[in-house]
DNA sequence: ATTTCTTAGGTAAACGTTTACTCTCATATT
DNA sequence: AATATGAGAGTAAACGTTTACCTAAGAAAT
């Protein structure tokens, strides 16, 4: 590989020249010494290193993604979202999967650290934990879950106890008169808001909250297929409030199986709006949050925040009803 | 940040100890000096600069990965094989989408060589060139779409012909009589192979090849969806064999709208087996590709490139038909 | 008694940039 | 005539590591 010294010395300049060139602090430059290291720069295929860069500027324009897996539908949206918008800064990502452990978490903390990245966005594994975090003192914006942390960090979330809130209500207001509800664990703030706003359009329209008809477990599709079986071993419903969009989808399998028609026996509805529901069958009515936007959103902060620009870090976005033929 | 001189300072050795201590090259350092040393860089929370140790060995421990888009399910199945396998071994990986463009490719691949990555994964845009890639001098691996190049790089496919030939004769199997076939454009090597199968199965059963049921377009549900409409209009078939599985999404979604029943009326099958195939309706009957594998494999060859080992730089996976229900 | 080997650890250059200073003219100002 | 200003470019330190080479001292071998 070339270096600035290399194109100096073809040049009849000092690196240093060079270097104001490559990087238009040219203010004191002559046009013809300008043109003449421009020229051999590029008839030379000179790339600079930006790791020497780094290194004196103490700055990577490198950004690192923590999230639990990308080959989630829900979290490739984001990391796209993110991507995007860093790439129009000027930014590179590093993705990081946790798989939703905390060790790994833990280690891809330390590794984003020792590479010097200028900032972290992270989608927390579902343990609630903070000990790594705290003690990491890069820039950081909290995306989707949301955490109790005591040091100042971004947070991109969305209203969770509306979205069930206006979910539970849209399937009161199709005439249900018993709702069940299939989420994960409230091992997260996450799913305990999703699962207070059932409860809250419950108590608000004097319905019963029987725990026979929650059942909670994970946020996966196999979560949605047992909780059917659950749910209509312990007596019957017509309609199901889902804790996400992949519950939904095992959810309708369940019931397909059983015989149960949607959305004329049981309603369904789901919360995200992945880019999949649409072709589903039938097509999954659900709770949209802006997915997307959510990195989008993440990214805009964190570069703000390590470039300095105060601007508020605390961003929640709207969610909406999106009908479609499953409630 | 704490560096290694203030450790080196605060243990009472030169930083070229500590260096070695935390390396593990102790041969030659006392037992004594070496618990001093970590007990300090534990109490001081140490974390080395990798920015200055990469500059000082010229790696990163880090790879790029260039994909049109992980929204995509493929892509993003792709991207999670790459990822693990890389953690696996002790790599980072940066995500750049380049949205199937051409010029997007190019920057990024400027960039991951500014960063000085140690290698790159790269499923091609779809326009195929070549000159960006030629003159880029960092070990590659080509994933999914394959490319004519002059230098050597590796390349993990699968035999996309026979896919498509053993999914055609599946439909053919299953006593279609009249199959069409919706797909991209022959814009790349992929897409040419893929008609190339179905043509191949069509002939060897003597069976005509009808233009007007072959509808090429690119790798999206819209394609699927636009595809059913032209070949209705065109006439009548009784199976289609799908590009991917997203076409086959489409695909079966037009058909509903027509009313036309799946797999009675036609039959469908997919190409790909992205994950959410079997939560359909009906369940996708598709040609199944090691995606995950795809990612991981592409990752080996390219980490033993790097490392120098050498190691067969091509890699075929292998196709197998899923059958579910819609075919 | 001299040489050689081994253990323990230090010195300083090098990796490829950026940038605060410095230097030299030439021109403008007093 | 003396001084200030500005254009144009160079010098060298610094960023935080790693590592080839050096030193010193004690043990072992000759």
């Amino acid at each position: 590989m070339i270096t600035i010294k290399e194109i100096a010395r073809l040049a009849n300049v000092s690196s240093a020249t060079v270097s104001k060139v490559i990087n238009g602090k040219d203010r004191y430059i002559s046009e013809e010494t300008r043109k003449r290291v421009l020229e051999i720069v590029e008839r030379e295929g000179y790339i600079p290193n930006g790791i020497a860069k780094s290194l004196k500027m103490k700055r990577t324009k490198t950004i690192g993604i923590i999230l639990p897996d990308v080959m989630n539908l829900f979290f490739s949206e984001v990391a796209k979202g993110a991507e995007d918008a860093a790439e129009r800064k000027g930014y590179t990502v590093i993705l990081c999967n946790s798989d939703n452990s905390k060790a790994k978490e833990g280690k891809y903390i330390n590794i984003l650290q020792e590479k010097m990245v200028d900032g972290i966005i992270l989608t927390a594994s579902e343990a609630e934990t903070s000990k790594y975090l705290e003690r990491c003192n890069i820039p950081m914006v909290l995306v989707d879950r949301d955490l109790e942390l005591e040091k100042p960090v971004g947070r991109i979330v969305v209203d969770n106890v509306e979205g069930t809130y206006k979910a539970t209500n849209y399937l009161i207001s199709k005439g249900c008169k018993s709702i069940g509800f299939v989420s994960s664990q409230e091992v997260n703030k996450l799913a305990k808001e999703r699962l207070l706003g059932y409860k809250k359009a419950l108590r608000e329209n004097g319905m019963e909250i029987d725990p026979n008809k929650i059942f909670l477990k994970s946020f996966t599709v196999e979560t949605g297929y047992e909780g059917v079986y659950h749910l209509f071993n312990q007596g019957h419903v017509d309609g199901i409030c889902c804790g996400n969009d992949l519950i939904a989808i095992g959810v309708i399998q369940g019931l397909k199986e059983k015989g149960i028609s949607v959305p004329e026996e049981v309603k369904i509805i789901g919360f995200d709006n992945i880019c999949i529901g649409k072709y589903l069958d039938p097509p999954l009515t659900t709770v949209r949050q802006p997915i997307y936007k959510l990195g989008e959103e993440a990214v805009n902060v964190l570069i703000s925040i390590i470039e300095k620009k105060d601007i508020e870090m605390v961003k929640v976005l709207d969610t909406e009803i999106v009908v479609r033929a499953s409630a």
